[in-house]
DNA sequence: GCGTGGCGGGAAAGCGCTTTCCAGCGCTCC
DNA sequence: GGAGCGCTGGAAAGCGCTTTCCCGCCACGC
């Protein structure tokens, strides 16, 4: 079986060029080649189906054409909306995207950079979310250094990292808006389920959220920790309910744990909003959709994907920059009134 | 900056010993290499944070360690679903996966199938639904040989092509099933949300279930197609509002369109299961915590990412194979009586 | 007329690795 | 005791491409 690949060489001998002459006409240059030679080669090229080898390329080039991508659970709506903006970016600018996926485990964020480091991924973007384990975080660090330092670019999405382009969500400010708005309600009693204390993403939203509390006047809230999950959402909200707080509002630091959360609420009888209202925080698509309808924080997913592939794939600029990107308020249904 | 990157020379210089050496002794191989020797370029290795450079293994073994993953969209949960099973194989295989999003346009699939030969890559999970448009079929099996004749494999996930292997659901199986369930509630005139008439998943489970109805005894249902999405199954189910059938339920062919369709039918008043019934086919995850839970056909979604990345990468047999996997009826509340 | 410079083309030196081939060495086996 | 073998280590030839360097050619200016 295997035809051999078509080589450059081939098309090169095919059409009577020097290798060098096949090189530039085919895969860009500075230097310019006569319009004869030029059409020869490139007929030649088409016949043979010539596809240069891109690993090759990458050796000589001592750079590749791809992009890294780091999430934790490719399933979760929050990481697959990022991952469509980085793609879209990426396909964009004729790079190719390579996805990994962490399960969660902080450790497998600093294997995979190296792994990316190994097939000299020319830029990658970190969509995990920044844990306070140290251990793990130095040897993240390390990585990202020596990432840059063999030339790649990083870009994290709403985890400031020294020395690397960053997206940050608002998630402090948003979570503050929301227990704001959710004041205004007339709601007097919260709980958080604020997912593992761990992770920054998580205590930035919690913290943001007492904030506004705080503003309002009210008591700080129940917090319940739990995984970053739908069932980890799920388990809190049934935490929540054998607790017997006198909450009448709960706030889960992200969608999908309130999805979890509605679930077990549901399952015990409890009614959203009439007996407990709930908000979110991402406005991931699918809760749009939902009865009731998730009230929530929203972040541009697909755009903060999308600029984090920009940034990183900017190669003009070299010092690390930082966009923010401010999260939006949406009251819905499930928190009544409207 | 960029300091350079460390090199197997000058990992086999510092510790005394050959390339070839070092070579055989941190990339393996059949060969055997002293256990003193061996220590002493381990050592440095880890000392000097060597990383092999794997465009350079690629291009000398002429194999490279990526696997192309190919969706339409990875927004949609059941593309990030089997994209979750592929990336986990992949991952244990030690192997890397490149995602390839198509944006539903059919070329892109070949062209991206034609980058993914460019780098090398060792095998293809091809994941988007077959179209019955000629020319991108055509195109889309000219690459698929071009790429299996380069050594590399591929596999289709529902979708049959000649020489891949494959992984089946029982699209047609399904939708009979869940025809002959919905029968069985009672249901008497039904529609069908059918997706756009020339992808051959949509057209399966449209059959099956027609056949489902015939096999009831039942009429014949009105059919109304449109987008593959969320929103190709709301506008759907407002057309068929307009159209005033007298249909109790209606069955989208994706889960997605389901809920789309619910959504559609929530905002014109229209009562879920009580006024229509309404069914999907995926079950994607996150309408099984929906109020009402969705009813619908089961397809192991992660499971099937998980077969086709084994189909492909098990380097064992030559010949293609095709794996079946049944799809489960699930009642629910969207259809009342549960 | 000849030096100059610019320009298009080709030869060849890598890029970092794998792998073949060969050399040397210590054994076993007659 | 020597032929033959198996085993380990190293030299070197690629893998397919980019890019530097050089060469020959032509147009130009003095």
């Amino acid at each position: 079986m295997s035809a051999r690949q078509v080589t450059l060489a081939e098309v090169a001998k095919q059409a009577g060029v020097s290798l060098a002459t096949a090189s530039r006409v085919l895969n860009g240059s500075t230097r310019q080649v006569s319009g004869d030679l030029s059409d020869r080669v490139l007929r030649t090229a088409e016949e043979l189906g010539y596809v240069p080898n891109a690993s090759a390329q990458a050796l000589a080039r001592n750079s590749s054409s791809l992009v890294g991508l780091v999430v934790h659970d490719i399933t979760d709506p929050y990481f697959s909306c990022i991952a469509a903006g980085v793609t879209r970016v990426a396909e964009e600018a004729g790079l190719v995207v390579v996805l990994g996926t962490t399960g969660r485990r902080p450790e497998r964020e600093a294997e995979l950079l190296s792994t990316l480091r190994a097939h000299r991924a020319r830029a990658v973007v970190l969509a995990g979310s920044r844990t306070t384990d140290r251990a793990a975080q130095a040897r993240l660090a390390a990585e990202i250094d020596a990432f840059t330092e063999q030339g790649g670019r990083v870009a994290c999405v709403s985890q400031a990292k020294l020395g690397t382009d960053t997206v940050v969500p608002g998630n402090r400010a948003g979570g503050r808006a929301l227990a704001r708005a959710l004041a205004e309600l007339g709601h007097k009693r919260f709980a958080v389920l604020g997912g593992p204390p761990e992770l920054v993403v998580a205590r930035d939203r919690l913290a943001g959220f007492k904030a506004g509390l705080a503003d309002a006047g009210i008591a700080p809230p129940v917090v319940i920790g739990g995984a970053f999950t739908r069932d980890g959402g799920y388990e809190a909200a049934l935490e929540l309910l054998a607790a017997k707080t006198r909450a009448t509002c709960v706030f889960a630091v992200t969608d999908v744990m309130a999805m979890g959360a509605m679930a077990a609420l549901r399952e015990r009888g409890v009614r959203v909003p009439e007996d407990m209202a709930i908000a979110g925080f991402d406005d991931i698509p699918t809760l749009r959709d939902t009865v009731p309808a998730l009230s929530t924080v929203r972040l541009p997913l697909e755009e903060m994907g999308e600029i984090a592939a920009g940034l990183v794939l900017d190669t003009g600029r070299d010092e690390a920059r930082t966009v923010r990107v401010a999260g939006e308020v949406v009251l819905r249904a499930s928190t009544g009134q409207n």
